[in-house]
DNA sequence: CGAATGCTTGACTGCGGTCAAACGATGTGG
DNA sequence: CCACATCGTTTGACCGCAGTCAAGCATTCG
């Protein structure tokens, strides 16, 4: 396995998924949801504004009241925690680049759900943006359908979570997990070969997979041992895709019938 | 207790909540949602649809691409089911009377899900409200808001769902799961007493909370035994809310921080 | 009557939680 | 520079919740 000095991506860039020029990192993802015309690229390219920061443990966008405009996560990890009277944690969501926070005018409970974050964290207000998709303009469709299919594609993975954790083992999940992540850093172009970020300590990636942090280790030192991915240097690298892809092994989300 | 004599409710309409009159049942359903407009009220009784039956186990509402319109569940139990490859089966979320199917035009990923039948369930078409909010017409706003609302419901369920699978045991997830069903069959007005209908068996109610046949059977013959709830004559009877409610215990959806 | 369905119980096993201790890396102050 | 604290990871020991296998029972239905 290479080392540090071959990998000096896993230093900056990788560790926290920074990417400062948030910009071609939002353009990126939403060309990759649907075809952008140019006044449509223009626009996003305008927007300038300084990303705010935010310390590891703060709440980036608060409560269901008149909370603040919608925010575009340029770069750090963000979770929507649900926090049990014992104590314990669990997460309804992991938010990466890309991804938007912040009510839509559609008031979805899962975009209503705080959102926390895990490492620092930047993010610009892309208010304009739905100002834009909301006015209707010719032009402007395919940002308006770029803007609820983020929301959609949040809903959808809040739904795989539900069998993740109905009725999968503690490896079935990692797998699931981190394949999960993989994808989402890919469309954004945040993967670096077979690796992805992974900032998390190993306690908090238990709160979202609903694992203990000991467990959470045992599976992980399993799926090291097994050669199927490994956590280094503040990222997974992923050394068998296809046997990680057959554990992981989510339903049909079409199939009704069980197998007789 | 009370045996059958005694509960005819719990032979007919409460078996599978059937109420024949399905306009009433949906027009408590949302006028508990929002205030309406006399226009409203008398669009809602104007629905004269002979409701379409569905055999358990069919698909109420297929598939991702053209689907059919909305559709109101005016008896009968359905859930969205994901089979995996090993022929188990978790489901995302189960349907009670006065929940609506179908893509809202919004394309929800939650929505866009199949729906199957679990016991035998009757649907009107609801087209028409979907029509009078969408054109925005003065006077129709509350059924508006009643429609999207509907639709955050059930988003807001599959948060808790996650929640419940996540970090909660077998006892929880239960004794959450029969508060949820109570409180859902109390705003359209199926709960007599301290009852609600329960026509699901055991299994099926395991395949919804994570949990095998045969946990299931022992979670329920515990809870009778505490004397917390019992299911009997095809009702949930709940004996003590307080205790239930204390066990159950989902957290505060606003709630960021752990207890120091 | 037998077959099918659903509920119940016992025995066994194993996944995953809890407690505890130790280790390495990092950071801080004396 | 070292002593010490902190944080995250790692490992061992133990145990309990929940899954699996299996059998038995009640009810309904053909």
């Amino acid at each position: 396995m290479a080392s540090l000095p071959s990998m000096p991506w896993a230093r900056g860039d990788m560790r926290t998924g920074v990417n400062t020029l948030g910009r071609e990192l939002l353009l990126r993802r939403i060309a990759a949801l649907t075809p952008l015309s140019p006044a449509e690229v223009a626009l996003i390219l305008s927007i300038t504004e300084k990303p705010k920061l935010h310390a590891p443990g703060t709440t980036i966008c608060p409560k269901s009241d008149g909370s603040p405009h919608p925010r575009l996560i340029v770069s750090g990890w963000a979770c929507r925690p649900r926090i049990l009277a014992d104590g314990r944690r669990q997460m309804l969501a992991v938010l990466l680049p890309g991804d938007v926070l912040g009510d839509r005018g559609d008031r979805r409970p899962l975009a209503l759900n705080p959102a926390v974050a895990l490492t620092p964290v930047r993010t610009v207000g892309v208010a304009q943006l739905f100002e834009a998709a909301s006015l209707m303009e010719p032009g402007f469709g395919g940002l308006a359908d770029a803007m609820t299919e983020l929301g959609r594609l949040e809903e959808t993975r809040a739904l795989d979570q539900i069998v993740r954790l109905g009725c999968q083992n503690a490896v079935q999940r990692t797998a699931h997990c981190f394949l999960e992540f993989y994808s989402r850093f890919r469309e954004i172009g945040l993967t670096h070969g077979h690796s992805f970020p992974m900032p998390l300590t190993q306690e908090t990636l238990g709160d979202f997979l609903g694992l203990s942090l000991v467990h959470m280790n045992r599976i992980l030192t399993q799926l090291r041992r097994d050669r199927l991915a490994e956590v280094r240097d503040g990222a997974v690298i992923v050394h068998d895709f296809a046997r990680l892809a057959l554990l992981a092994d989510l339903p049909d989300p079409t199939r009704v019938d069980r197998p007789n």
